[in-house]
DNA sequence: CTACCCATGTAACTGGTTACATGATTAC
DNA sequence: GTAATCATGTAACCAGTTACATGGGTAG
């Protein structure tokens, strides 16, 4: 049930329709989880079935209606007990790592496009997340913030965030440039 | 098919077996994908069937016969066909990070602890990467192996995966003290 | 009038996890 | 003898991806 605790957690700081959750979901809310559309909206359908949200229907004049979703107590509950159980361990999964394993046998070329598209997707991001943090943290200084600010988490998460996406660029573009000089050399 | 190249990397620099696949795609294959016994014995079948790898027997005295797995010329062939493809967006997944997204409305003891068993997990990695690291680089300094080393592709990707346990360890350790120390102050 | 964004779904398929099953050998 | 490690699988289930389907509104 890894979908299902993340959609929650997304609920619980502010009210979402199915596609703003895509969206959201889409950049990788604040990176913690990752889905497509339509499984976002049959886990809607299932949560709200289960009583873990509730939806009520927001009238739009220039667009379409939607439905958009709260948190219930229960919800709140079943997120108390994932919360005390012990958490998968993290399990990493990159096709791009797989081609850099072997990039010895391959021509290298391709690969180093890829390896530079990543890094300028992780720093897009990373100017993103920037922002966000900004936004949550207010007029307090960081030090502060993180003593006793609101919003903790999604401040936590996206300082993480921004560590591991600083990693993606940093390790992309060296790697990019260790394999080009070597492409000179041979 | 995502499975099916990690596998087909992984045994381009080394003999193995499904058994052997499958530890070493416990600890993360220096952490380019994860893997359970199953999923490899099925996913080994398949290769075979298709010609992308071949299997001998070897015989042990000591304990059970084992096949080991080489791949074939049709499964570089794949490895290249798959390497000049466009990757899978990096996408991410993790309970823990959805557990501090709404610490904020939980009791935070127990994610705490959570966070310091990932530390300590990240820490042990961290050695073991290191080891390989070593190991690959034989007496060479770094950058000279960088330039003209063999087997540069297991390097890099170590190398990535040591700036990622890196994040891991010094982001759950930082959380995890912040998340304290507001305890202490609440 | 075309293309794109908002908005919501269903259906079929593939990939991954969990549970179950078997059997030999070695170390305590 | 009992547990741990080596060695290999099957079967059932669940999660995630891809393809398909629909329809209103807005900007060029």
């Amino acid at each position: 049930m890894g979908l299902r605790h993340a959609v929650l957690a997304a609920l619980c700081d502010e009210e979402y329709s199915g596609y703003q959750l895509a969206k959201a979901f889409d950049v990788g809310v604040a990176n913690f989880w990752s889905a497509s559309p339509q499984q976002l909206y049959s886990e809607l359908t299932r949560l709200e079935r289960d009583g873990l949200i509730s939806g009520r229907e927001v009238v739009q004049l220039d667009r379409p209606n939607k439905r958009v979703f709260t948190v219930t107590p229960a919800g709140l509950e079943e997120l108390a007990k994932f919360a005390v159980a012990d958490s998968k361990p993290l399990s990493f999964r990159d096709d791009l790592l797989v081609k850099i394993q072997v990039i010895g046998r391959l021509d290298p070329e391709p690969v180093i496009v890829q390896l530079e598209e990543r890094a300028a997707e992780a720093s897009a991001k990373l100017e993103l997340f920037g922002q966000i943090l900004r936004r949550l943290r207010g007029d307090l200084d960081e030090r502060t913030f993180l003593r006793r600010g609101e919003q903790i988490g999604p401040y936590l998460t996206c300082l993480g965030g921004i560590r591991f996406q600083e990693v993606v660029r940093d390790w992309s573009t060296t790697t990019a440039e260790v394999l080009r000089q070597r492409r000179g050399t041979l």
